[in-house]
RNA sequence: GGCCCGGUGGUCAAGAGGCCUAAGACACCGCCCUUUCACGGCGGUAACACGGGUUCGAAUCCCGUCCGGGUCACCA
């Protein structure tokens, strides 16, 4: 037996298992040619994040696009900084979100012929990759303490040399079995490092399917691969279970694009194919003057869950987050309204190659466009939906009277150029508010072209003509018919061609009615409210309005 | 600091040497339409970071500078 295979022995004497092993249990998959295989590897250490499910988005669509397949893997191999609950948020809230996943972790348990899907659960496979690289002499054990890594780094600071572990400052790169043996003996806990091979003044190029053409120089750095509690760092790791599960197309952040060259390393040692790698660009958000990437800590909306509570549809979220990962989504979109997204013919070379920050505003317009197009009953649903579980009060105010309810939001919809009062549903509740008499608060502010006095005449002059029954054109035509008698134009060209010989025109009487009826300058189409609002409500707030302003004219007369 | 990736209006961006007097969207402003508000339509303000090349011709190719971001862990 040679040193190495007795080197191997000594650190790792439990695996028995060799990677021909695993080969044969996790053979290539049986694809269309051309099929992708991605993935997302969350971390859980909290709340579903923009960012994962803006990745996670990506790569539904990356895989949609070849007709190949999409799976999570949990990536806990950071124990010190895993959440309870973490997981199920991840994979619940993707879910709720509508991204099909296809194998790993679902909403319906560990699915799939490649798992476990959780790194902590994996420990015996690295550690059976790790074995065979110190058998071939490719990796060995390092006894080194953080002290000792720390002075090392502090010399290597002094002396001007990049730091890490690497050449002459790799003290373990040598060791011998024996003194592995010895210090073993003496329970010294060891990482098992790569023997790296690689030289930093030679480069490795690669072709990033999102940024084309990377060249950075090789590796020298004898990276960790299994940490002292024989679980792998990300590195060992993603070269492990993406061989091993079949991953074609890495994507991920575009942090990772130095540690790159470590990863192709990895895999040549390993006798792997390098999948092929797609970095993407963060979202980020602007911090002072200064861009950086949506935090979990800082920033609310970098939990997912605070888009639901404001009452984005997820659907909202997902066309915005559409929008900012794929250029020519927009134009796709208004030529394909009605299109799944699926059938969005996604394209990574339309990425963009710089972070995007996050732009609120954009959100809400396409979350206003999104909502305008459905119909008064999915309004009603969702509406509802949201508020059982956000603003339950509201809950109860839109339920009690579920047929009353619909009429109201079915007011200027279902027509084809509905309108685009809503982006969220915490705006219906003030949007609705003088539907209800629980929510509404009368507010009789006029234009500033109107006076009381006129509102009141006005008032005076509608109530007796006022009829339920009254369609759109009944309904106008008695505004128009009190207009001459109040002094206003009856038509808007009337009062254009010479406003001198006018106060206003039948659409300032509409307001003063509208102020009357709902506190408000901006409504849908008045006449349908007041439908809606019935005979009697309409009647006693058109005598309360009057007598507000009578009331007001009287104050000032004096 | 070394290495890497970026840099087109306030934001997202189209742009692959001549089609660029630089598209479109959001936001903002104005006008029109209009019973209010919207919707819609029309128009407006506003950008190729800078400096050198290469070329008949550069937003586009090359070099440098500057700026922004990333990365240099037994974190991912």
């Amino acid at each position: 037996m040679n040193e190495s295979r007795r080197m191997a022995q000594l650190l790792l004497p439990h695996i028995t298992k060799t990677p021909a092993d695993y080969e044969a249990l996790y053979p290539p998959r049986q694809l269309p040619a051309g099929a992708r295989v991605v993935r997302i590897a969350p971390s859980p250490t909290g709340y579903l994040h923009l960012g994962v499910l803006f990745m996670a988005l990506i790569d539904r669509m990356a895989a949609d696009a070849t007709g190949g397949l999409f799976y999570t893997r949990i990536e806990d191999t950071d124990r010190k900084r895993e959440v309870a609950g973490g997981v199920e948020d991840i994979i619940g809230g993707l879910d709720r979100f509508g991204i099909r996943i296809d194998e790993g972790f679902t909403p319906a348990g560990q699915v799939g012929d490649y798992g476990p899907y959780r790194q902590s659960e994996r420990a015996e496979i690295y550690q059976t990759y790790a074995k065979f690289l110190l058998e071939q002499g490719l990796a060995y054990p390092c006894f080194c303490t953080a002290e000792e890594l720390d002075e090392t780094r502090r010399q290597q600071e002094q002396a001007g040399e990049q730091t890490g572990y690497r050449g002459r400052w790799a003290r373990c790169r040598d060791i011998t079995v024996e003194q592995a043996a010895e210090r073993i003996a003496q329970k010294q806990p060891f990482v098992i490092r790569l023997r790296a091979d690689g030289s930093a003044d030679k480069r490795v190029a690669f072709d990033d399917a999102i940024k084309g053409k990377i060249e950075l120089p090789e590796n020298d750095e004898d990276f960790v691969l299994l940490k002292s509690d024989g679980i792998p760092t990300y590195h060992f790791a993603h070269a492990v279970d993406d061989h091993l599960m079949r991953t074609t197309l890495v994507l991920r952040g575009d942090e990772w694009i130095s540690s790159t060259p470590k990863h192709l390393q990895l895999f040549r040692l390993l006798g792997f194919k390098p999948p092929k790698y797609a970095h993407v660009a963060p979202i980020l958000k602007l911090d002072g003057g200064a861009k950086r990437k949506i935090s979990k800590r800082k920033d609310p909306e970098a939990a997912v869950r605070y888009f639901a509570e404001q009452g984005f549809e997820a659907d909202s979220v997902l066309e915005y987050l559409m929008t900012v990962a794929s250029s020519n989504y927009e134009d796709w979109r208004r030529a394909n309204p009605d299109a799944d997204r699926a059938q969005f013919p996604f394209n990574l070379k339309k990425m963009s190659l710089s972070g995007a920050l996050f732009d609120a505003q954009k959100l809400l317009d396409v979350s206003k466009n999104r909502l305008s197009r459905l119909s008064s009953a999915q309004v009603y649903d969702k509406l509802t939906a949201w508020a059982k579980e956000f603003d339950p009060d509201f809950y109860a105010i839109l339920t009690a009277d579920p047929a009353y309810t619909r009429a109201v939001f079915a007011i200027d919809r279902d027509v084809p150029k509905p309108r685009k009062d809503i982006a969220r549903w915490d705006e219906a509740k003030r949007y609705a508010a003088y539907f209800y008499d629980e929510l509404y608060t009368p507010c009789y502010d006029l234009p500033p072209q109107l006076s009381p006095a006129d509102a009141a005449a006005a008032l005076r002059a509608y109530a007796p003509l006022y009829d339920p029954a009254d369609d759109r054109q009944a309904w106008f035509a008695k505004i128009q018919s009190i207009c001459p008698a109040l002094g206003f134009a009856p038509e808007t060209k009337l009062y254009k061609a010479d406003p001198a010989a006018y106060k206003g025109h039948a659409g300032d009487i509409s307001t003063v009615i509208r102020v009357a009826l709902t506190g408000r300058q901006n409504t849908p189409d008045l006449c349908s409210i007041m439908r809606c609002l019935g005979t009697e409500r309409c009647l006693q707030r058109l005598r309360d309005a009057e007598a507000y302003y009578d009331a007001l004219c009287k104050k000032e007369g004096n």
